[in-house]
RNA sequence: GCACCCUUAGUUUAGUGGUAGAACGUCGCAUUCACAUUGCGAAGAUCGUAGGUUCGAUCCCUACAGGGUGCACCA
């Protein structure tokens, strides 16, 4: 038995990190340790996993987070209770890019970058970084009452699992499905790597669009009265790399000119016009300067025409040595120089204000650059079939339904994936080059010994590490020890924001597909974002991010997750505090009805229900047994179907109005009568504790805490109790 | 540009083919009896606009307006 004092209104601070520890003592949140309960004789057979949405190791809890981990732990606590041996797996991300962007502005502030400390040095670097701040975010997931086994919890360059991802590197090159190729990529000139495109943001900027004439450069072709051909361009300063035009095959303006030649401006360079069916027949002039070495789209169509890649902007965002005067400038500089010597040439016809997207870095904001560069690419056309199918014929369920959607058609258009970064924070790719034949290489996980090619060199590793996502793919069973994937593997759930569905979750789909022979999970939740008040998004930079931690600090984590699941209806959520005060209250509430229930009937025995109603003496007790009943089945329902607010509403509403409003204050008078005083003291007790067990997943640490001290329960926890 | 979603009391929202339910806020009354972080009660919504289907629409259809998201990027 506990002894809280129920004199007072209910405090959370003491009482959660109270609690949260006994939890953690217990060794409870492992699902191995769990305890057998009275209606399961024998062991827990049937298993409920969790996945947690991998928290970047530079991470601080969020409103998000918050949203993913309440969802996951309703599910995890309701499936524990209801005699399932659950696992929760935790765990962090490397987030290869984000870490290392975040050391390498730390070294700023002390005047070194990481080019001055070297690899080696840089790496050790973040690993002292990850040691220090890289546990915040599990210390507050604690907070919020997660019940995840944290003896589990895997980071993704811890060695295991390091090694699985340099397998998972090897396997798909053995099946053919990786290689190196030379592309225009995007590029973060500030990070210094490449990019997928599902790592780009994008930005409104003014801008202009600019109509230069490309002039013929025979003017034996001159049709139609035109000695040129106008191109429109955002980017004039890419000219400088154009190797062709290209206009649409069924663009009658220009039929006559397609296979000519143009003589680009500035330089006099020849280059041809093709014709593309990729190109818009209504945007600007309906003719295109190809630039394949500057622009993504640009590449694919100077592949297909075999044009030349020809790259004038270097990886630091600056013109190079190909072009000529300008070589050195920034390419902004360039831009405004070019444009003026256009005009004074008498090449620039028009100059319109044009609002346009520009892509930057997620992590770093930076504007992206795309250039050509060598990179290594996973063929997704099978793996994302597969993902594809999974969904399609209904082993991976992904909820709200419409999401399925949005996962289609990424997976139909999908291209293939650039996996390599050139960061230096990651999983170096499993790639061994001979030193002297300059692109010979061989892929293993560990260092040949020799070299396959010279026989004589000691191999070089290739520099580039691997996307995170490429690791984080395989968490569902990478997070797992080989022993533990028999036992554990295929799971069941994962909660997510809608951002890494394409991102994360389809990837764990092929990734587990391919590895395991099973998908890895069935259901996949995605939900609402959380925005401010007024609708908008909940940024750090912009200060309009809310930090549930005050919250938990200040009303409980019982009634921070109220609130969220409160508000979790489906669709975004307009972030309303007031719901934080709801549930602060609500715990309060629950806390007095048990302080009442315990001063009045202390002990009143575990009764199974159908004992119970023939105990009933009154109209109230057999309609609050009833009630009872009705909401358990409903509570049970929402949940399966991950309605968690629905499931919340509707207890809310049968332990305040049903159980305090109407029960409570009749259980009065009948407590006054003895004819009726025991079994109403029977009722009170049972309603109760059936009420703090169906709460207990939604508010687990008031109704823990409660349970602590009303009943003589030998030491047992609410949390693995019989549901 | 294409696709999807949203628009309900002061605020945040639930919901249904037959004249809307909650939370917070507001107002009134109560209160030594679990809880003032309370109880009871009240006020407050012609359910974005305009058409249509229907005996009847907030809920179905169409258009428009406003807000959001995903994809594609358009050079």
């Amino acid at each position: 038995m506990g002894n809280a004092d129920f004199s007072k209104p209910y405090d959370p601070k003491n009482t959660e990190s109270k609690i949260y520890k006994m939890w953690l003592d217990s060794g409870y949140f492992n699902p191995d340790n769990l305890p057998a309960q009275a209606g399961l004789p024998g062991k827990r057979k049937k298993n409920y996993v969790v996945y947690m949405p991998l928290p970047n190791v530079t991470g601080t809890l969020h409103m998000g987070h918050a949203l993913d981990n309440t969802g996951s732990d309703i599910l995890t606590r309701y499936h524990r209770m209801k005699g399932l041996r659950v696992l929760w797996l935790p765990g962090t991300d490397h987030a290869g890019i984000a870490t290392q962007y975040k050391v390498e502005k730390e070294l700023k502030k002390e005047g070194v970058s990481r080019f001055d400390l070297g690899r080696e040095k840089f790496v050790e670097r973040v690993w002292k970084w990850k040691e220090e701040y890289g546990g915040i975010i599990i210390e507050q997931l604690k907070k919020l009452g997660a019940s995840a086994d944290w003896s589990r919890s895997r980071f993704t360059l811890d060695e295991a699992y390091a090694k699985d991802v340099l397998s998972a590197f090897v396997h798909y090159f053995e099946q053919g499905l990786i290689y190196r190729g030379f592309r225009t990529v995007n590029w973060c000139p500030r990070c210094g790597t490449s990019l997928s495109e599902l790592e780009l943001d994008h930005k409104e900027e003014k801008g202009s669009l600019w109509y230069i004439q490309y002039p013929l450069a025979d003017t034996q072709y001159n049709i139609q009265n035109t000695q040129y051909i106008v191109v429109a361009t955002t980017r004039p300063e890419t000219m400088l790399g154009d190797t062709g035009v290209a206009v649409n095959p069924k663009d009658k303006r220009y039929t006559a000119l397609v296979g000519k030649k143009v003589k680009l401006p500035l330089t006099g360079r020849e280059i041809p016009i093709v014709a593309d069916v990729k190109i818009d027949l209504n945007f600007g002039t309906g003719a295109l300067k190809v630039t394949p070495a500057h622009d993504v789209l640009d590449f694919e169509i100077g592949q297909r025409h075999n044009l030349e890649t020809l790259s004038v902007i270097n990886e630091r965002g600056k013109m190079n040595e190909r072009a000529g005067e300008y070589a050195g400038m920034k390419t902004d500089g360039a831009r405004t120089l070019i444009v003026q010597k256009l005009k004074d040439l008498g090449f620039l016809e028009k100059e319109e204000p044009y609002l346009h997207n520009v892509s930057t870095c997620e992590r770093c904001g930076h504007t992206i650059e795309p250039i050509p560069s060598t990179q290594w690419f996973l063929k997704m056309e099978t793996l994302a079939k597969s993902a594809l199918k999974a969904v399609k014929s209904g082993k991976v369920k992904i909820q709200p339904k419409n999401f399925q959607k949005v996962y289609f058609d990424w997976l139909a258009n999908i291209h293939d994936w650039t996996i390599s970064r050139q960061l230096w924070w990651g999983h170096q790719l499993p790639v061994w080059f001979c030193k002297n034949e300059k692109d010979k290489f061989t892929v293993s996980i560990k260092k040949p010994t020799a070299c396959f090619f010279c026989k004589s060199c000691p191999m070089e590793q290739a520099p580039d590490v691997l996307d995170t996502w490429f690791s984080s793919a395989l968490w569902p069973f990478a997070g797992l020890s080989e022993s533990d994937r028999k036992k554990y593997y295929p799971g069941n759930f994962v909660s997510n924001a809608r951002e890494i569905l394409n991102l994360w979750d389809a990837r764990m789909i092929f990734s587990g597909l391919e590895f395991m022979g099973k998908v890895p999970f069935k259901d996949v939740f995605v939900h609402g974002t959380i925005l401010t008040k007024d609708g908008k998004r909940m940024s750090k930079s912009l200060g309009t991010g809310i930090d549930p931690l005050n919250y938990i600090n200040q009303y409980g984590a019982d009634a921070t997750r109220f609130a969220v699941v409160w508000q979790a209806n489906g669709q975004d959520i307009r972030w309303d505090e007031a719901a934080v005060t709801a549930g602060r209250k609500f715990c309060n509430k629950i806390w007095n009805a048990a302080r009442f229930v315990i001063e009045n009937a202390p002990q009143a025995g575990a009764e199974k229900p159908r004992s119970l109603a023939r105990k009933a003496e009154t109209v109230a007790d057999t309609r609050i047994l009833r009630k009872l009943g009705k909401t358990k089945k409903q509570t049970e329902r929402y949940i399966e179907e991950f309605e968690f607010a629905k499931a919340l509403q509707n207890l809310y509403d049968f332990f305040w109005h049903d159980f305090c409003d109407v029960y409570l204050e009749m259980s009065k008078k009948q407590l006054a009568d003895k004819k009726t005083k025991e079994s109403t003291k029977v009722v009170l007790f049972a309603a109760l504790e059936a009420s703090l067990k169906m709460l207990h997943p939604f508010m687990p640490f008031v109704t823990e805490e409660i349970y602590q001290n009303f009943r003589d329960n030998g030491g047992k926890f609410l949390m693995t109790e019989e549901w």
